[in-house]
DNA sequence: CGGAATCCGATAAGATACTG
DNA sequence: CAGTATCTTATCGGATTCCG
């Protein structure tokens, strides 16, 4: 059994504050979820804290379309619907990976930046 | 001297189908105008095509703000500002590589996929 | 449980016209 | 040449409520 998400995962890394996209806003994070396995509908809400199920369910419809993700259903009661990345989908995230490691080298140079921006608007 | 800007050199690669962005719907278009040496405004509009100045500049300030480039005038008649990228923006730029050549393979994989969808939303 | 329907505010981007 | 000013539109993300 795949082990429960950590509530936590991204109190850390609040919406992009590095000048880098992948998809919308919570599509980066939907991928990490889903780094591990398969994970359900209100698995994906816990640490993605506040994400209305519009929000969640665009992300995701977004994300089948573009054969990043599969979702499947069971017809059980009560019902129950699982998402997984597809390859594509795990190509992207390795992807993500580098950009992550851009920022975490980088992004304390962007912050300074905006920092002195703002000093020299005085 | 450098030479000039192609003026289809985007041509081919209309607003991102990719599930990848970086900073602004023009910034990456910049950054890749200002790769090999200092621009100036009204070169960067040439194959920019159909940028307004408004939102050229609002580009432009905001990766200054962010130490992607940085911004020369010479008080001259008539005037002359020229824009160049930083190390950070070159960083970035490299980074900007990698997303490209994961285009150029997944893309078309992602197209298809939304096809597929499009045929399926019968 | 896993959504759908509706409404709303913020932001991004563009059109147009004018200026030091 | 290199912008600024003003207005309008489109898209995104969110709040709230309800349903099979």
């Amino acid at each position: 059994m795949l082990e429960p998400l950590d509530p936590d995962m991204f109190t850390g890394c609040p919406p992009p504050a590095a000048p880098i996209r992948i998809g919308g806003k919570w599509t980066p994070m939907i991928m990490r979820c889903l780094e591990a396995g398969p994970r359900r509908f209100t698995e994906l809400q816990i640490p993605l804290r506040g994400v209305t199920p519009k929000v969640l369910t665009e992300s995701l419809r977004a994300m089948e379309r573009d054969g990043l993700l599969a979702r499947t259903t069971y017809d059980e009661i009560p019902p129950r619907v699982e998402y997984e990345l597809t390859d594509l989908g795990h190509s992207l995230l390795t992807f993500m990976d580098a950009g992550c490691a851009w920022s975490r080298e980088h992004l304390p140079e962007v912050l300074r930046a905006r920092d002195a921006w703002h000093s020299a608007a005085t």
